[in-house]
DNA sequence: TGCACCACTTAGAATTATTCTAAACTACTT
DNA sequence: AAGTAGTTTAGAATAATTCTAAGTGGTGCA
């Protein structure tokens, strides 16, 4: 499929962030393939693997800064851990208490009713809904 | 009204934990007067005023296991910092992510419609409901 | 094409939240 | 009153994340 193979460089630039070689390089892992959660420490494994020398404070630095630019989702679930999300359109989790694990599933089907309104002098943000499960 | 100030020697006992006098105190703090969401830092800060000597360590360890006993629920909303809230009822929060507050809010008038199952072999535990807001 | 500028990356130190350790203490049982 | 197990404590340790200051490298412009 010429034509198709997907440019993180221009993604980047368009979510206004220079195309350096490590963020192109993270672009690749989170992006080429499906939807993914991951926390800096798992990025930065495997980043690693790819030979590309990407030091852990950058990798913190790029997801905050993908984050702030809307292309990944921070979800948090347990004290002292937050996973990246690279599916940012409208979903839920399922979190997997016992072993840690995040699962998305589609909002499409559900459907909440009966939210009171927002405290006074806030907007709306988000929605998010944890299904907490264990083994 | 006689007999109706609470024991809260005999609440922790009733939860399985030796009512020592900075459990007591740290109980009366927590449970007495309306619900509250609490952080270690802003505990130990409330405590301390009573006078009665209290670590810091020991607010986490009474935490926890005010949590573990059913006492109390912890929340997670942002990485790094997790809430303990008196009111262990079905309930969800509202968290201003400009300034950090959470507010709760009844879950009676509330219904979730269309989740999935839980992935097989794992029950459900909670769900959580986060309306995310900010000023 | 070369160069300069400023954004970016980096190693390591710093910070923050939380847990651990080992010794001292204390509530409960006998 | 004394024994003993559960608690508390200060301080060290750990874990996740951010900061700092110096070096590196995209980018636009000559």
């Amino acid at each position: 499929m010429p034509g198709t193979s997907p440019d993180f460089a221009a993604r980047l630039r368009a979510a206004g962030l220079r195309p350096t070689r490590q963020r192109v390089a993270l672009a690749r892992v989170l992006f080429e393939g499906g939807h993914r959660h991951v926390t800096a420490e798992s990025l930065h494994g495997e980043v690693r693997a790819t030979r590309i020398p990407v030091s852990l404070a950058t990798v913190y630095n790029a997801l905050n800064q993908f984050r702030d630019a809307g292309l990944l989702r921070e979800v948090v679930v347990a004290p002292g851990k937050s996973y990246f999300d690279t599916n940012t359109g409208h979903h839920h989790h399922f979190f997997v208490e016992t072993d840690g694990e995040l699962h998305d599933f589609p909002s499409d089907k559900v459907t909440i009713a009966g939210l009171p309104a927002p405290p006074k002098g806030t907007r709306l943000s988000r929605v998010d809904v944890i299904v907490r499960v264990r083994r």
